[in-house]
DNA sequence: GTTTGCATGTAAACGGTTACATGATTGG
DNA sequence: CCAATCATGTAACCGTTTACATGCAAAC
């Protein structure tokens, strides 16, 4: 899914400004799945207007750049829909921990026990994440992504809970 | 973790060339975590090579290109190890599915269910990969990355299953 | 007094994919 | 006869990240 995909979608939910479409990014569980910095968001926005799939307001403001607040046209609004028609891209789950680990036997204990518990840490707050925001009505896909967050994460903290004791480093005994 | 890297590592494992390294990625269960295509693997070798990080040998074939066998250096050994010391990137799962899914109130019933039915074939074609991939010995690594992956899939396709219902489309009762 | 939040944007660099070029062999 | 397997490589393109530029206000 591509930026411009990403911010028309966030657009059939209301106007926003490129400012606050990022912040949806990072916050409410939607970076989980997907991801967009400001520059590739600004210029995708100026490109979504330039074709006409988004309409753009500047209001002005006191000591500060004016705030442009961007709408989805209907025929933004169809273009979103057709592109959710067509086959999906496959999902892609990159992992730099899971690829250290095939590598285990070559490093010290100490680090791949870290490794280990790292992950299970990041993995705690994330889901601790996804079952606070209670904060507003959800649509059922945001329910539906939150539960799909929440079990996909709570299956990777079980089985490595489950294979941490295999990668305890010695040392963790003798500093008893 | 970039291609360069990943080159490495499989270069731990034994000798290679760049069209076998490709393979690797594609099959093993390696797939589902990291990936590379042709166009970046050959000229990560090319550079390795320059940097004195791996060697290469040229073994000549009768109507065919040389094949160019590359072999980790001590340098790449150290350099690899090295890379994995540091602190690692942080895990994305990038799903276009879940982002879809998150607008299933705009796409028609027939098109959410389908989507749903496609990601639970997937992830049952992925378990089963990574089920029967018994043929040769295991490293720790592999085994842990095998495990990690099938916990993963199994958890999606329990949630999936369980939401199925939510998102059938009525057209499928009324086809009975 | 420094960090955070608001607010937009550009340019260079990066890493990667896709498509192309070449070409024999084997299996369906 | 066509597709797949083996085998390497280049070039154009693509989308994105990173770093930078600007600047005020409020909170800590």
């Amino acid at each position: 899914m591509d930026v411009r995909t990403i911010c028309l979608g966030i657009l059939t939910r209301g106007d926003a400004t490129g400012y606050e479409i990022k912040r949806l990014f990072d916050e409410d569980g939607y970076q989980h799945f997907v991801e967009a910095s400001f520059g590739s968001i600004y210029p995708a926005l100026n490109r979504l207007t330039e074709e006409g799939l988004v309409s753009v307001r500047a209001e002005a403001q006191e000591k500060r750049p004016d705030r442009k607040v961007y709408s989805i046209t209907p025929a933004g609004r169809s273009a979103f829909i057709a592109s959710l028609l067509k086959p999906l891209p496959e999902d892609r789950h990159r992992s730099p921990f899971v690829f250290a680990m095939l590598f285990c036997d070559l490093l010290p204990p100490g680090r791949v026990s870290s490794m280990v518990d790292g992950y299970i840490a990041q993995a705690e707050a994330n889901l601790a994440q996804l079952n606070e925001s209670n904060t507003r009505p959800k649509t059922p896909g945001e329910e539906f992504a939150n539960g799909f967050g929440r079990a996909i994460y709570q299956a990777a903290l079980t089985f490595l809970k489950s294979q941490r004791p295999r990668f305890e480093a010695p040392e963790t005994v003798a500093a008893e």
